[in-house]
DNA sequence: CCCTATAAATGGAACGTTCCAATAAATCAA
DNA sequence: TTGATTTATTGGAACGTTCCATTTATAGGG
């Protein structure tokens, strides 16, 4: 039970009375080896319980066979699924995929990617923390290394990007409450150091201004983006003179918080105030009501992003195009018409 | 850009007009070498954009500062909590733990199992998946590498196990129904093929017959562990000729998939029918009506088995004791007294 | 029977580190 | 000055693979 010392080829080798070339050909599944000769090493490499050294072989090799994915927040169900996504396609790939969680703290995102790296990963896919520094990835495109970004984009990087369209995402969302009749609208949640939040808020702003919600009756309220900041927003928008009738918010999980704080003040969030959330993670169909929300495919985007990646891979690249994934607004039963106007159109 | 061959640290020893061993030292910030030289050299790895080769350093080195934890899903927040426990615990004492999902899949399981070792992995911190062969640790044991298992127990198996109190949890909640006035309690969702289920169950039905509840008044529905579970948990129940008037889910999805059951059928949980969860996940306080769970602590319990796991790597060993941990009954609001027998005690 | 072709197996150098033993330089006690 | 001690640096073997260039065995063609 004492830890012996491992097993090796040349264990394998001599008692297989081979050489330790043939045990190599034999564990690479060479066809230049005689199929009885194949059977003694494998039933030699079973007896003496060995367990392949990869870093050994990566130094010759050149390169392995696992990518690293850095997530920010793995408790977000949201992220969770788009790393299950990638599994799967990396896993038809014989590619294995390692996960490590960098809690949005770049320091921490900064040594798990250093870990990466000297591990000898084959590439990188990366949903880089809040506050990451652009000049963060700087030594890994140095080293010619594979990285796709995914959900999140940098400011001024050249790094392929795998992203929702949030701009258009917003737009509908926002567009959907409008066409309920609603004039005074908050776009809840988030905080100005994402680019995330610029693009929804982006699409947020523009379709208020296309379909004619003139700024002055608009709110936006920064916010954590969660359900604690949902709750925030709500009462610093109830407490305004005017409080807007219905609101966008940046996740699901602000939505949430939105519509426990209004059930708090005895007001039926989708009748009383309307509220759109964005993601559509799982929760929200079983929510109470159901929570009309912006669905982004997170698994998609996922499987989407670990073929770049592959594709990146196999053509020595570290260049590949951005890809903007499509939206979809999920209709559920969190936005009522504004009651306070006379009657919109009922959709 | 192109992939130019890697800085080793013969480049920089080049570079700097050193030996590779006072380079090795350097990277290993040992206090032998003269401050300006280290400096000198720590200029040179800067300039030549090194990255460190831990494959080949392990070749040496024996042991590596990475450890693999296998999850057996990932999308399930509570799994996803302990994971951060863990990470917290290790990143304090230098080591990298590397996530891996195995999604319920035993081969995918063996597969991720396999590629950890082979990358030289300290030890295994896992989760095993659904109907898991007792044999699939025996590698892993026989090549002497620390492992503990969470959460899941396996049949039999002399690997270490952190894991909550299931049995105790169980018999908290059933006494918990009891003392509210109800007389027919059914244990809903899970499958036998679990080890966590018997515990449960056993914690459930000792509780019943401790407390004068007649075997023939209770139910027990098997069914996934899932929302979709418990709503299919609830229908067979309410289908039956003497309906129980309360139920202990095996865990909260399968609680909230009893909620949503009732809404759909006009009961109202907690006051036509008491439901109690486990696991005490976040949402539980958040649902409507909040959920009465087991709280189980998972980062608390991911915590202890990444101490575990580092007190196995310093004492090379590979024994450790078990570890149950301290569960908690949080009650909140499913859970009304049974309306039907003329009125229990109001806690 | 020799020559060539094919199949099967092998020895050895190389990969990028670590670490031991050895060297070189500087300091000190006598 | 000499030898001993300390401080700073270094060469070289070793770690467990891969893969090229060889060798050895087997078969086929004349």
């Amino acid at each position: 039970m004492a830890s012996r010392p491992k097993a090796t080829i040349l264990d394998i080798a001599r008692e297989a009375g081979v050489s330790k070339s043939t045990v190599s050909l034999v564990l690479q599944g060479s066809d230049l080896i005689r199929p009885e000769t194949a059977l003694k090493v494998r039933k030699a490499i079973e007896d003496v319980g060995y367990v392949y050294n990869r870093g050994a072989a990566n130094l010759r090799k050149a390169h392995s066979n696992v990518i690293g994915m850095v997530i920010n927040d793995l408790t977000n169900p949201f992220f969770a699924e788009m790393a299950v996504g990638m599994e799967r396609v990396f896993q038809s790939a014989g590619v294995v995929p390692f996960i490590a969680n960098t809690a949005e703290n770049p320091v921490r995102q900064e040594e798990l990617l250093k870990s990466l790296m000297e591990q000898g990963v084959a590439g990188l896919i990366v949903s880089p923390a809040r506050g990451t520094t652009p000049g963060a990835f700087r030594r890994i495109e140095m080293a010619g290394l594979p990285i796709v970004f995914t959900m999140r984009r940098l400011p001024e990087s050249r790094i392929p990007v795998i992203a929702p369209d949030n701009h258009r995402g917003a737009w509908l969302a926002t567009a959907h409450l409008i066409g309920k009749g609603h004039r005074r609208l908050a776009f809840f949640g988030g905080s100005s150091d994402l680019v995330v939040y610029h693009e929804r808020l982006g699409g947020f702003r523009e379709a208020c201004e296309a379909l004619g919600i003139a700024k002055r009756d608009t709110l936006v309220v920064e916010g954590e983006t969660s359900r604690k900041g949902g709750i925030a927003c709500l009462e610093t928008a109830l407490a305004m003179a005017e409080p807007p009738t219905a609101a966008l918010c940046f996740n699901d999980a602000v939505a949430f918080g939105v519509m426990l704080a209004l059930r708090k003040r005895g007001l039926e969030p989708g009748a009383d105030f309307a509220v759109v959330g964005f993601d559509d993670v799982i929760e929200a169909q079983h929510y109470m009501p159901a929570l009309t929300s912006v669905a982004v495919d997170s698994a998609g985007l996922g499987e989407r992003a670990a073929h770049v990646m592959l594709k990146m891979i196999q053509s020595r690249t570290t260049r590949a195009e951005d890809h903007i994934g499509a939206v979809n607004l999920v209709i559920r039963d969190s936005c009522g018409p504004d009651r306070r106007a006379g009657m919109g159109d009922a959709a």
